[in-house]
DNA sequence: CTGGATCCCTCACGATACTG
DNA sequence: CAGTATCGTGAGGGATCCAG
């Protein structure tokens, strides 16, 4: 363990010490989303070896940062979800998200896309300014796997996984639907070009495209 | 290279892929304090293997986050600076400094403190509100090594290593200084018990001591 | 002295198989 | 469903060496 740590009394170096191992960052976003069972984790992050995903969950209770609880019956389901503490990472993790996604070039080989970290990406997105007064929900679909309810309220948002009632529009696109949120695509190009598809009032289309955004937008690294 | 990817077209799996490798996120905690030559990074980084220093750079450097120049003579040194991506890591390294300093508890056996963390903890934990109207400049000394100078004026402030002017005040210290921070300690007591030392005027010492916080304070996880 | 490169060893990670 | 067991590989750790 001390030949692990970094040996230096900071704070950024501690966060390193308990959240910085390989994947944790990432068991971390999905769980800001909600409580998952060990089987929802591992769908989740596919490539993660279910030994590591272990691993990193004792760890992750043993500092405080995760419980892991049994749900009453009869659901008798284990369930791991955030501590106190580990909530307040929620900050650390959106401003890394944004700084990442501005890198986000098209989807390589075997890349894939996972409801969760969707859900996130809309919070983090999120402009509460933009959303001033508005009142609309919108369902959010990405192939076949992922669809996404989200009820926008007065400059706040929440997303969802199960669509309680019919949403005002219905949005079908790929993960290029990144590109609305750099500004390097406009929403009119998106349905010319059939990136996205509607279904419902598609003045609603432009109104919801200015409420995310992801800011400083750059060039892909060139390699 | 794609075995060490994380599979997933994610904000927050790219940012890991770029900075999320051991020691990474350490280099650029203190390439955000100014340029830094090779020695300048192992002395701040004292356990870093120097290969593993060399490699960080490199990569750093392939994905356009830091940038090698050589200096003009008559210094002819190369430095490593951040590039403006890089630059734009700066919101998440406070945040998630800010949350690991929560778990800042005694100092542990073999860490050290080094400058550029504790002017990266400065400029983190600074409340521009409180320091509204404010102008004054004070020293802040911990053992032998660690001088650093911080100028503030109305809501901004800057800290370097060059002592340009008598300050203020000098505040001599150790690392027990973070328990003000998070209000764990009061600047009454922090003098009573001789935790602090001030060479100054003292009326100024509260002052400065409300001008930087660590929020969310909470208790050191059981081990 | 700066700015690394090289070597060797260890352990964390990754893949797969298996169990309560 | 919710993990544990086993084992091979390669990245990180640490010491040393080398060129300008």
């Amino acid at each position: 363990m001390a030949s692990r740590g970094y040996g230096q009394y900071c704070g950024l170096a501690r966060a390193l010490e308990l959240v910085g191992e390989r994947w944790a960052l990432l068991i971390i976003r999905d769980l800001l989303v909600g409580p998952r069972r060990f089987t929802d984790l591992r769908k989740g992050l596919p490539r993660i070896p279910s030994n590591v995903l272990s691993d990193r969950l004792k760890e992750l209770e043993r500092d405080g940062i995760v419980r892991r609880r049994v749900l009453p019956r009869p659901a008798s389901a284990t369930v791991y979800e955030l501590t106190e503490y580990g909530l307040q990472l929620e900050q650390a993790v959106i401003q890394l998200g944004l700084w990442g996604a501005q890198s986000l070039g098209e989807v390589r080989a075997h890349e894939v896309v996972t409801p969760d970290s969707i859900t996130m990406a809309l919070r983090s997105t999120f402009r509460p300014e933009a959303a001033r007064g508005k009142h609309l929900s919108f369902e959010l679909r990405m192939g076949p796997e992922i669809r996404l309810h989200a009820q926008v309220e007065d400059g706040t948002i929440q997303v969802s996984e199960q669509h309680s009632e019919k949403p005002d529009l219905v949005i079908d696109c790929g993960p290029a639907f990144k590109d609305l949120l750099t500004r390097e695509l406009s929403p009119e190009a998106a349905l010319q070009q059939g990136i996205v598809r509607l279904d419902g009032d598609p003045k609603l289309f432009d109104s919801v495209a200015q409420m995310f955004y992801i800011p400083g937008h750059r060039e892909t690294a060139h390699v």
